[in-house]
DNA sequence: AAATAAACGCAACATTATAACGTTGCATAA
DNA sequence: TTATGCAACGTTATAATGTTGCGTTTATTT
């Protein structure tokens, strides 16, 4: 199987799993956000979607705080830290969305439907993300944990460096 | 190559590198970093000894502010925060600890004579770690990597999940 | 419609990390 | 011996991130 990835931080990409045809947009992963809440007898409600959909269109790993402070902006609604936690926790849930730990930091997942646990590629210089599927690490972690006997259940993989794009501008 | 470990939060644990005779006791760690900064150029003092000292002993990854406390037990000695901050960037930069980014929390490094980029097992019912090193980790992230064009730098690999220990005793 | 459960709002608080500025001690040079 | 430079450390305040507890609203079920 081929590695999988999507960039976040430059406009919807097609990812390069021959599987899938999506486009990434936006509004095509809020709506399969939508109808997997619908199978799961989830409810995707205004303000979840609305978080998803900030995390979609901002284009790199955003903080607690920055999606409180999109929320004043782009609605008005003055929304309390406990509440846009609460929210993350549940889109965390969902696997619509990520933390990236090295960060304090979310982003939003690109196949929900599948996977959950990705590897991450954060740009130290232009801080845009790119997530990617190789199921070679779950392997390699398996082996290593029945080593010294360890039973693992989530993995964090991110790697700190220099995207392409800020590779190519020489800015990094 | 086989992959190299060791645990924190049981005692001093012989690694299974065939390389490696020594028992990781904190003592020679903390001597094994005293003469690496002498031929570094570098300043084991006091406090950062204690710290590295400190962390040796905690025997699971351990946060800042725990350290704050353990020096005021320990010395009568009223250290604040960006003293300890300060004196864990030097141990990182050093090569003597890592950061737990899932955990904000801190850990002593086996083997700062030759790695930084290690693998951590995290127990979530006992918070213990286990340190290891597994060469191909890097051969799999640069080959992703290329994919996207990006250059790495630093990389974090964390796995939660349950011990050896917890789960022969039955908490997990 | 009433009962139950889920989601949300809010105030206060806890934890983790850093900024800004001052002090100490030691080495070297005037 | 006095200045000067520098790295480490101290101090105060504050920023940034995350949580608890509880009451209210909204949705779902009966």
């Amino acid at each position: 199987m081929v590695p999988v990835s999507i960039q976040h931080g430059v406009k919807p990409t097609p990812c390069n799993d021959p599987d899938c045809s999506g486009r990434h947009e936006p509004a095509e992963r809020v709506a399969l956000a939508m109808s997997l809440c619908d199978a799961r007898g989830a409810q995707l409600t205004k303000l979840r979607r609305q978080i998803l959909e900030l995390l979609w269109e901002s284009g790199r790993p955003t903080g607690a705080y920055e999606l409180v402070e999109a929320l004043k902006v782009r609605d008005s609604r003055p929304v309390g830290p406990p509440t846009v936690y609460r929210t993350l926790e549940f889109l965390m849930s969902q696997g619509f969305v990520s933390k990236i730990e090295s960060r304090n930091a979310y982003v939003p997942c690109i196949h929900p439907e599948r996977s959950h646990d990705c590897l991450f590629f954060i740009c130290s210089n232009c801080g845009a993300s790119v997530e990617m599927e190789d199921p070679r690490f779950e392997r390699l972690i398996s082996e290593n944990a029945a080593l010294v006997g360890f039973r693992p259940a989530r993995r964090v993989v991110e790697v700190e460096g220099a995207c392409a794009r800020c590779v190519a501008a020489g800015e990094a």
